[in-house]
DNA sequence: GACTCTTGACAACATCATTGTCATGGTTCC
DNA sequence: GGAACCATGACAATGATGTTGTCAAGAGTC
């Protein structure tokens, strides 16, 4: 899939957390949930306003593609996005296999480790998820 | 981990459902619902009793450990079964290698691969996985 | 024949995911 | 410079999930 047209550099923090939950359409609060729960983490400026990167989006698209079309929950992705980091594989490329076969006619699944900008087209099409995931903060306790 | 002293054959079905219920430690009810959702399908007799291998019990311990211990729902579940499936690696070995060093003194952390029976000491420490998982089924619509 | 198994069904409770809203204070940008 | 947006912490509503409990009816087992 081709790289954002305006913005080469998929992790070149960019994007403030209103424009981010537009792009992934997801709401802001939930962005910070996610951050809470450890699944991203955004970089700062130095006034310590979050600014999202492509490859923030693309992790964000998984975390919703799970979520809601696959049904699980967070502690779920917490362990896919461990396992891609501790296996070094692109497991999660499996999944997107299904989700072309399943939702769209590109037939070459991105892997996680693709760069892919928030360009419209690429964001309607499978999402492919960031290598080096931040290290996941434990859950706090029930 | 060493086989069950009694019986060498891991996918034997041997346990009707309220033995195979005492041995994993959750309800009856539990594993039903886990046979509807496709995560398990054990084996039948002629007169339609279900009977639970030792495979079976070995993958009700890890359902049971990932939705307990790590908070993973049963979607998420059945995707970490799908992957080990389908990259044939052992996936959720990574997942028992934080299992010794959180749980247990067993250095040699099992894989879903090896076999492995309900035997009291083998059941307190890590579970291993039994391979070639059924074919999950698809979820009821909400 | 008492107990356990099967099916389908409904329900209670705790937890989770997403969204909404509030208050307060700081930053950005037109 | 002030409107808009950002940050934090906090509480809450709604729908969904996981586990357990229970019921009814019928079949099988020991």
């Amino acid at each position: 899939m081709q790289r954002s047209r305006f913005d080469p550099d998929p992790s070149r923090p960019v994007y403030v957390i209103s424009v981010a939950a537009r792009i992934v359409a997801v709401h802001p609060r939930t962005l910070r949930i996610y951050e809470d729960e450890g699944l991203i983490e955004p970089a700062r400026t130095p006034t310590n306003i979050r600014l999202y990167s492509d490859h923030d989006v693309r992790r964000i698209l998984w975390i919703r593609h799970l979520t809601q079309d696959r049904g699980v929950n967070l502690a779920g992705v917490r362990i896919l996005f461990e396992l891609e980091e501790r296996l070094g594989v692109r497991i999660l490329e499996a999944l997107s296999d299904e989700w072309t076969a399943g939702n769209c006619d590109d037939a070459a699944a991105p892997s996680l480790r693709d760069s892919m900008g928030p360009d419209p087209e690429a964001l309607t099409s499978a999402p492919s998820a960031p290598s080096a995931p931040p290290a996941p903060r434990p859950r706090s306790a029930p």
